[in-house]
DNA sequence: AAGGTCCTCAACCGCGCGTTA
DNA sequence: TTAACGCGCGGTTGAGGACCT
């Protein structure tokens, strides 16, 4: 589908540099100085025009190529096509499996950063590897199978961890603009659309969506600015900041929304009847001690202030359900793997649900964090004191919720089992899925609980014991496992979408061994 | 062979950030 | 201080080829 094949190479005249008389088929409204600029495929004439001016002038000032070299076409589009297709360092053809093997891995440390990704992989666009991870993505979905192979899963772990080493939660003391990323940062209002919207998702066609939704990853994101300061960047910046504040808003100021209660439409959606699990599983009486206590700490939790501005009335998008954003293993490595950030990505959650606006936007309030002000910095620090103080009322509130019911045995038993059936939209049991985040949110930030300590971890350790070693190869096959049953995919699919005890094993055994095969 | 569907990917769009005047 | 501009990024769209019935 090479554009510069087409046959219409005459619309531009050679030697056009210069010339305004390209024009034909303008596609919009917008005028340039070579009057009505051209929108839709490039002509090889064009591309000739471009190249031209480019390797004369060099790149850069893209708006002055469109007023100079006579192209009908705007900064933007040429900017465009030179860094997609007329760059001389540009490598064609298919992906290599060592690139699609290095693309699955940067996916998985960094999420849908296709620039950077296109950073690590010398001659290749970002274009070129958004289209090649969406058409994967599309035929794993497809297929019902994971997103990441469990070795890349654990790899991603591996640095995750590591680089947690290096800027671990210590960093919570004197930078009070990363205390809020903990794993209270619980998209509850997401959840509450889910049930909001639920009308949206009649269970026959929850197959592909739900997985979308359970596919991505946890906001790694959240922990990799955390860990790494991902790029340089503070924190968030790793999550579009247009997502942060269209988005996100509707996310976090509905805190203080029960949990539960919004998790509820998930679990009635799914009649797996695990509402009342859902209810006290734990999350929701940790979310409320914890946000509720301090309204204004719910939100200035928000990490990169996401605080509510308004009523977010540009996430009331029904589509949110739709969205396949497939978040970064890191994520899932970060955020659900590891005791830092056990709950669901937030940018995952984000991306994939495009909030509706709830009354929760609107209760919200500018978090002092967004002021810069002073206030902003000792509002933070009271807001870490409530959290520490209600740290052990809500771990212990978890332990005490109904979600204890599910003994992690038979709880991980099951999961795993589900975990292969990705497309499965009935349901387990909400509560546990919620089980292990659960532990997590009840973390404290000065308490870095080691695996043994958290239920999570300990989850994660039996699961190893279930799982078949074959999966993720022997000598990972605890490691594997333990990345396995931290996948966000894993953890909705096996606890939310499903009814526990419906599993479908022959689903497991193929994408298990697929992971042999499609890589 | 024709029609329909699926798939790929180039290109566009909207947005936010940084710089500059 | 702020508005304008340039640029880059990520998400989405749609044309056209491939495949299927």
């Amino acid at each position: 589908m090479s554009l510069t094949s087409e046959s219409e190479d005459q619309m531009v005249p050679k030697g056009a540099i210069g010339s305004p008389s390209i024009e034909e088929t303008s596609g919009g409204g917008n005028f340039g100085v070579n009057g009505p600029l051209k929108k839709g495929p490039w002509t090889t004439a064009e591309d000739a025009i471009l190249h031209e001016y480019v390797t004369k002038h060099g790149e850069g000032n893209w708006n002055a190529v469109q007023k100079h070299s006579g192209l009908a076409r705007c900064g933007k589009s040429c900017r465009l096509r030179w860094a997609n297709h007329l760059r001389p360092d540009l490598k064609k053809g298919a992906f290599t499996p060592e690139e699609e093997r290095h693309i699955i891995e940067l996916h998985a440390k960094m999420g849908n950063k296709w620039a950077r990704m296109a950073a690590e992989l010398p001659g290749r666009t970002d274009n070129e590897i958004k289209n090649y991870w969406n058409t994967r993505i599309k035929r794993r979905q497809r297929a019902g199978l994971p997103i990441y192979p469990p070795d890349i899963c654990l790899q991603a772990l591996n640095e995750n961890k590591q680089s947690e080493n290096v800027s671990n939660f210590s960093s919570v003391d004197t930078h009070p603009d990363l205390l809020p990323i903990n794993s209270f940062e619980i998209p509850a209002v997401e959840f509450k659309n889910l049930e909001l919207n639920h009308h949206l998702y009649p269970p026959p066609l929850l197959d592909v969506p739900a997985r979308s939704l359970l596919d991505i990853p946890a906001n790694g994101l959240i922990v990799q600015g955390l860990t790494s300061s991902y790029g340089g960047k503070s924190l968030l910046s790793a999550v579009h900041p247009a997502k942060r504040l269209r988005q996100s808003e509707s996310l976090f100021p509905g805190l203080t929304t029960s949990f539960s209660g919004s998790f509820t439409g998930c679990s009635k959606y799914y009649n797996d009847g695990s509402a009342q699990n859902l209810q006290s599983f734990g999350f929701s009486s940790a979310y409320d001690q914890n946000l509720t206590s301090d309204q204004h700490s719910s939100s200035s939790v928000l990490p990169g202030g996401h605080a509510p501005i308004n009523g977010n009335p540009s996430s009331s998008e029904p589509t949110w359900a739709m969205k396949l954003e497939l978040p970064s293993l890191q994520t899932q490595m970060g955020s659900w793997a590891s005791p830092s950030s056990p709950l669901p990505s937030l940018e995952s959650v984000d991306t994939l649900i495009q909030s509706p606006p709830t009354e929760h936007t609107e209760s919200g309030s500018l978090s002092p964090r967004n002021s810069g002000l002073l206030d902003a910095v000792l509002y933070e620090s009271q807001s870490l004191k409530n959290f520490k103080d209600c740290t052990c009322q809500q771990t212990s509130s978890l332990v005490q919720g109904e979600v204890m019911e599910n003994s992690p045995m038979d709880f991980h038993g099951t999961e795993w089992e589900a975990y292969g059936d990705p497309v499965s939209p009935r349901g387990h049991s909400s509560a546990s899925m919620f089980s292990e985040y659960t532990p997590i949110s009840g973390s404290s930030f000065d308490e870095p609980q080691s695996l043994e300590i958290i239920p999570g971890s300990k989850i994660k350790q039996e699961a190893g014991e279930m799982l078949p070693t074959e999966y993720c190869g022997k000598d990972d096959a605890l490691n594997s496992n333990q990345m396995i049953f931290s996948r966000p995919d894993y953890l909705l699919a096996s606890n939310c979408f499903g009814p526990k005890g419906d599993h479908n094993k022959e689903s497991f055994h193929a994408e298990r061994c697929s992971w042999g095969t499609s890589w």
